[in-house]
DNA sequence: CTTAAAAGATGACTTTTGTCAGTTCTCAAA
DNA sequence: TTTGAGAACTGACAAAAGTCATCTTTTAAG
């Protein structure tokens, strides 16, 4: 039907962003005949750590928080996942239960798809295995990096690169603020840090000229400023 | 030659840890002809930071450290490898200059296997590309528990997980004591914190009774305090 | 066996980070 | 418009981690 064009992975642009760009016609066809598509209402979960996933979820819109829960009940956001990318796919190949929790951060609209979908396709069509191993590969690296930030910069130079980061994937809405707002304490669950010191940090930056904030949106002044602050003065 | 009949990878035991059992009789006949086996010095380096590699290195025997340098010049530890395990894979796939140099941590056996010989298995032999997909799946799942760990942790929780770690995966001496020997330093850099703060920590444990020191060397006495303490008392 | 260099260890101190107990602000439902 | 819950923010303090200087022990080269 000419109603629901747009919603079969053929046409679908989304695809052009992730590993889907490597399938044929026919074998979308066949995701599309098997797909559901999913509304999911700000802070509403798509999946808990620990659960066995049926499909990988396809974001279409909206932006999820992926994070994991320490031993010792600190969460940790590990991943903002956005427009184009694809969630749980490493737990389905993996063969293993999801390690992550996703968590709407406003209103999403995603695509799932169930597994037997994409392990047939890893089975039979080697250019879209190789499209997600090249993925990984590249996803391995930014851990490697995530890891070393973690572990060896002060929560200065990390809560700067966060900030940029959000400015480089999200951009800015008409005003010049950030176009992902974060409430304080996710933008903490990020760094890595308690939500206190990353609202005092934020208020050091301000003094400092290096941004504004109005209510939770935050507007990027100086990011020279906070590359340097980023690379440790 | 039957002289160097164990030399041959279709003869060599080690495959059978990694993604290289995927390969058929013919695949690895080629690649034990393409292979160069070399002879690495404690303290030598395999590879560095930036360098564009040519192909992987699987290891027959010793230890390697892979590490990267934060943008405040410390170093940090990110993996130890040991026999069987393939290092350079991800570079060689992403078709990037590696984020890690390798550095042996006691003399070491590698066999060095040229990049067209692994691209060539990945574009023709499925089951290999899903050998190594699957392989790096987990090592993803693996990154995020690092990072929450770095995020989320004491040093003293660390120390801890990192001692239990190098017990469980390189195993004692027959004196009890951890087999796999690491300076001070070397642990700090696991760890992710300064070298006084590691030695200061390890003085702590064993003036709890958790563990003993012998010069360098290491005896856990006390496995469940220490689980203990990496899960947060 | 001697000895210099490297690694380990310790003390004193600073900085960074976390925690607890509040207060203020914001926004949406009544 | 009121009001109340949740988020943002702040101060005071405690704990954790980092740094620098120094000393001791170990190790390996001569």
């Amino acid at each position: 039907m000419a109603a629901h064009e747009e919603s079969r992975c053929e046409n679908c642009i989304i695809r052009q962003l992730n590993s889907l760009k490597a399938l044929k016609k026919e074998e979308l066809k066949a995701i599309s005949d098997s797909k559901e598509t999913r509304t999911i209402k700000k802070g509403e979960p798509l999946f808990k750590e620990g659960e066995k996933l049926n499909g990988v979820f396809c974001v279409r819109n909206g932006v999820s928080k992926l994070s994991k829960i320490s031993d010792n009940g600190k969460d940790q956001i590990v991943k903002i996942a956005s427009k184009g990318e694809v969630m749980g796919q490493r737990s389905v190949i993996a063969e293993e239960a999801t390690n992550l929790s996703a968590v709407a951060l406003n209103d999403m609209e995603v695509c799932f798809i169930p597994k037997t979908n994409i392990t047939a396709r890893i089975e039979d069509n080697p250019a879209f295995t190789q499209a997600i191993l090249k993925y990984m590969a590249q996803e391995l690296k930014l851990a490697d990096d995530v890891i070393v930030n973690m572990a060896q910069k002060t929560v200065n130079q990390r809560l700067a690169e966060v900030l940029l980061y959000l400015d480089k994937t999200f951009g800015k809405d008409d005003e010049g603020y950030l176009a992902l707002i974060l409430s304080r304490s996710d933008i903490a669950d990020v760094v890595g840090t308690a939500t206190e010191l990353c609202i005092r940090t934020l208020a050091k930056f301000k003094k400092d000229q290096l941004l504004e904030t109005k209510g939770k949106r935050i507007k990027l002044l100086d990011k020279k400023g906070l590359t340097q602050i980023k690379e440790g003065f």
